[in-house]
DNA sequence: ACCGCGATAAACAGGC
DNA sequence: CGCCTGTTTATCGCGG
């Protein structure tokens, strides 16, 4: 289909040999994938926030950048002795897979984690708590472009999973199936004019990044929930939300992951709104970033999309009761009622893009605030009050 | 027992 | 021609 381009053929994304070179806080396969798009996708944003990661040139940018980045990358507890690239994720999974049933990913998790029942798992070995969905949002979002072909969403989960590497080849299937069939994941055709590289750059469609995100957190913490603070409506950089706190007492989980993980969200929320390439409302960005945005056949309406979709319905992304959430729910119900309905948003979203630049800077500091407090350190350097961990758990 | 959800397998088409 | 990507359908297991 269209234009291909951007793929490095030389690197091979399923190289499993990968893992454990993520050393350097980048990970090979999503910045490979991300380096051609930077061409065009990472331009993205006031600032190209993606291209930041060569670009010292915006400071708050490239710190957040920065954060997204490691942040994801060390995407859970672990703690700094946790290995950036593996172990954490594998923390997780046995500290969700206890107790606290998830539904989102309970047949995987039974299922995989529980490979060693007796209760010795290799966590390289034993399969991630999440669900593909799961695993492909985070892989997208974790990239700079928050965009991603196959090829690196495949690099990325071996890369943090290193199950897959040893795991039979239908998992790749697995993923592609849950890209064509779940409504959160759309298709970005890469920008034309580069023709390396083949197949879409795919992207978490913006309406359901909260579902994703309350999944996300609800496998980490089944009760997350109840100290989700939506994106719209962050929490004032005076006042961390501290009422975060409380609930994941009853895990295993320190305070101060919990902490990372939520400043993740937090600044994940933030950034996210500057770059997303699907984030793009109305053929402005899109247009202008030679971006197209196949639009999914509204027919389509697969019960992977709704299920998910259905899940956070259930507890509507307890993002705040603002526009934001009204859109999203919205739709979502449409996508659930088999409409896809992307750009439909008229002046809401136009209208919150005002503030942005505010909420970006609130939700900055707050997660800083909340880091800081949390004595979350960053590989930064002191003089940056970001931190890495993030244990979305 | 039923249903929803997620995982997995497989077939197929189209592009490179 | 082989591989990759993307779509679609079917089936199975698990949990509610």
């Amino acid at each position: 289909m269209g234009p291909i381009i951007g793929m490095s053929p030389d690197k091979k994304a399923e190289s499993p040999g990968s893992q454990g070179v993520c050393g350097a806080g980048t990970l090979p396969e999503a910045e490979s994938a991300s380096s051609p798009m930077a061409t065009s996708l990472d331009r993205i944003g006031p600032a190209g926030a993606g291209g930041s990661r060569t670009e010292p040139e915006d400071d708050e940018l490239t710190n957040l950048n920065w954060l997204h980045e490691n942040l994801l990358q060390n995407f859970t507890l672990g703690g700094p002795e946790a290995q950036p690239c593996r172990g954490p994720l594998f923390d997780i999974e046995g500290s969700i897979s206890s107790p606290h049933g998830h539904s989102l990913s309970s047949s995987s998790t039974s299922s995989v984690s529980s490979g060693s029942p007796g209760g010795e798992r290799d966590p390289l070995k034993s399969k991630p708590p999440f669900s593909f969905s799961l695993l492909i949002y985070m892989a997208i979002e974790q990239s700079p472009s928050k965009s991603l072909p196959v090829k690196d969403i495949y690099g990325w989960i071996l890369e943090h999973f290193p199950y897959f590497s040893s795991a039979p080849t239908g998992w790749k299937n697995s993923v592609r199936h849950n890209l064509s069939l779940n409504k959160c994941f759309r298709k970005v055709e890469r920008s034309l004019g580069k023709t390396n590289g083949k197949g879409s750059l795919w992207c978490v469609h913006p309406e359901f990044r909260p579902t994703l995100m309350q999944a996300l957190k609800k496998l980490h913490f089944p009760n997350a929930h109840a100290f989700y603070t939506p994106p719209a409506s962050p929490p004032s950089a005076s006042s961390p939300p501290r009422h975060l706190f409380p609930l994941e007492q009853g895990y295993s989980m320190k305070e101060s992951d919990f902490d990372a993980a939520t400043a993740m969200m937090l600044l994940k929320s933030a950034s996210e709104q500057n770059i997303d390439p699907c984030d793009q409302e109305g053929p402005i960005d899109l247009s202008r970033r030679d971006l197209v945005v196949v639009s999914r056949d509204p027919k389509q309406d697969h019960t992977y999309s709704s299920s998910l979709v259905s899940h956070s319905q259930q507890q509507p992304p307890r993002l705040a009761a603002h526009e934001e959430q009204d859109r999203s729910a919205a739709h979502a119900a449409a996508a659930l009622s088999g409409h896809t309905v992307i750009r439909s948003l008229p002046s809401a979203k136009r209208a919150r893009r005002d503030p942005r630049a505010e909420l970006d800077e609130e939700l900055k500091e707050a997660a800083g605030s909340l880091l800081h407090l949390a004595g979350i350190r960053t590989s930064l350097g002191a003089s940056r009050r970001k931190s890495r961990k993030l244990n979305s758990k």
